[in-house]
RNA sequence: GCCAGGAUAGCCAAGGUGGUCACGGCGCGUGUCUGAAAAACAUGAGAUCUCAGUUCGACUCUGAGUCCUGGCA
């Protein structure tokens, strides 16, 4: 059997260190599932562990996933360990959680290979869930220049193309996603593929069941997936705060200048990121930076709860306090 | 000290001419989530500086007080 060791929860809870200490004890690798570890150059506010030379090269390190786009895969040893998974977009690339389960499937499978245990971290339980328990619509991959353009529509004309490609899927919407743009495009995006044969509709069934029975999925055999959470928010707020300046000593404002000098835009995929969207606001004299800094910590703090709100329903994670 | 302006929820802030539950934004709480997710949304709870007066009725008018801001000295 394979085993396989999954590390989820909120951000800046330690994740990393447990997951470095059990990659240690149980001769792991560690696989990255941080939307924003994965982009190219985001450190310091993203908070990858690494120190300077510490990149490794492995046999394969560049992957053609079917999404025609390359990606790196293998890069950093954290303290001997190798972490896969960090540095493999372009910020401006855009990036989805099917193009992270391709990728990850292939790390995993090349982890287990070489007889190590692969160490699933990251806070993007999107990205999680959809590696774990598949995909509902398949085959329907984004289109961007559909999307570009609409996105240039009002939330009343999009709803309304949707009703008129298919009235019935808009009226399945709960209410949050009927006024939601980002999920109305996407409606539109299937419902006008939808007829096409090569797509399939998948059961909502997830795939893996309770660790007690870790039947269904064939590359992950659950034995471990630990949640971390902070035992109240008011810890939450006094780590996060405390981590945000401390990133902010490390050099997060040159961080930031350096990818606008690098050509990178606020708008670019990786550009939206907690931290980068308000410093650039600072860098553009549109808030103090002392703003820029508050807004930084309270949307930090948002996040947070926001991840555990999404995860607590995956009645598999067991969740140990911090 | 004088003159002027202002005091509306945790913060910012609308409310010509007195009359149903006082516009918004941020924050806060709760939630949504199947190819953009550190994204994008939904939803809820919060307020008229104090005292007195006018009036059937005042956040809105009058007086006093307290505090704040700008100008003059």
């Amino acid at each position: 059997m394979k085993k396989i060791i999954i590390i989820t929860g909120q951000t800046a809870t330690g994740k990393t260190s447990l997951a470095l200490q059990l990659a240690k004890e149980k001769n792991g690798e560690l696989v990255n599932f941080d939307s924003r570890q994965m982009y190219k150059y985001l450190t310091i506010i993203t908070g990858k562990d690494i120190k300077k030379n510490s990149k490794f090269k492995s046999q394969k390190s560049k992957l053609q996933l079917e999404s025609k786009n390359s990606y790196d895969i293998g890069y950093y040893k954290i303290n001997g360990i190798n972490v896969w998974l960090y540095d493999a977009v372009d910020p401006k690339q855009n990036f989805s959680s099917f193009d992270f389960k391709e990728l990850a499937e292939v790390v995993i499978e090349d982890i287990q290979k070489r007889n190590k245990i692969p160490i699933l971290i990251g806070g993007t339980y999107l990205y999680l869930k959809h590696l774990l328990y598949g995909f509902e619509t398949e085959n329907i991959p984004p289109n961007w220049p559909l999307r570009k353009k609409l996105n240039k529509k009002s939330l009343k004309e999009l709803q309304k193309l949707l009703k008129s490609i298919n009235y019935q899927m808009f009226q399945h919407l709960n209410n949050s996603d009927k006024n939601n743009p980002q999920r109305l495009i996407r409606k539109i995006e299937i419902a006008t593929n939808l007829n096409l044969p090569a797509v399939q509709k998948k059961s909502l069934k997830p795939k893996v069941q309770p660790l007690t029975n870790p039947t269904g999925y064939v590359a992950l055999n659950l034995r471990i997936y630990t949640g971390l959470r902070f035992a109240s928010n008011d810890k939450l707020k006094v780590v996060i705060k405390k981590r945000v300046l401390k990133r902010l000593q490390l050099g997060a404002i040159d961080e930031v200048k350096s990818l606008l000098d690098k050509g990178y835009k606020k708008t670019d995929p990786g550009m939206k990121t907690i931290g980068y969207q308000q410093i650039i606001e600072y860098l553009e004299k549109k808030i103090s930076k002392e703003n820029a800094v508050k807004k930084w910590i309270t949307a930090e703090i948002q996040y947070a709860k926001r991840q555990y709100t999404f995860m607590k329903k995956d009645e598999n994670i067991v969740w140990r306090l911090v």
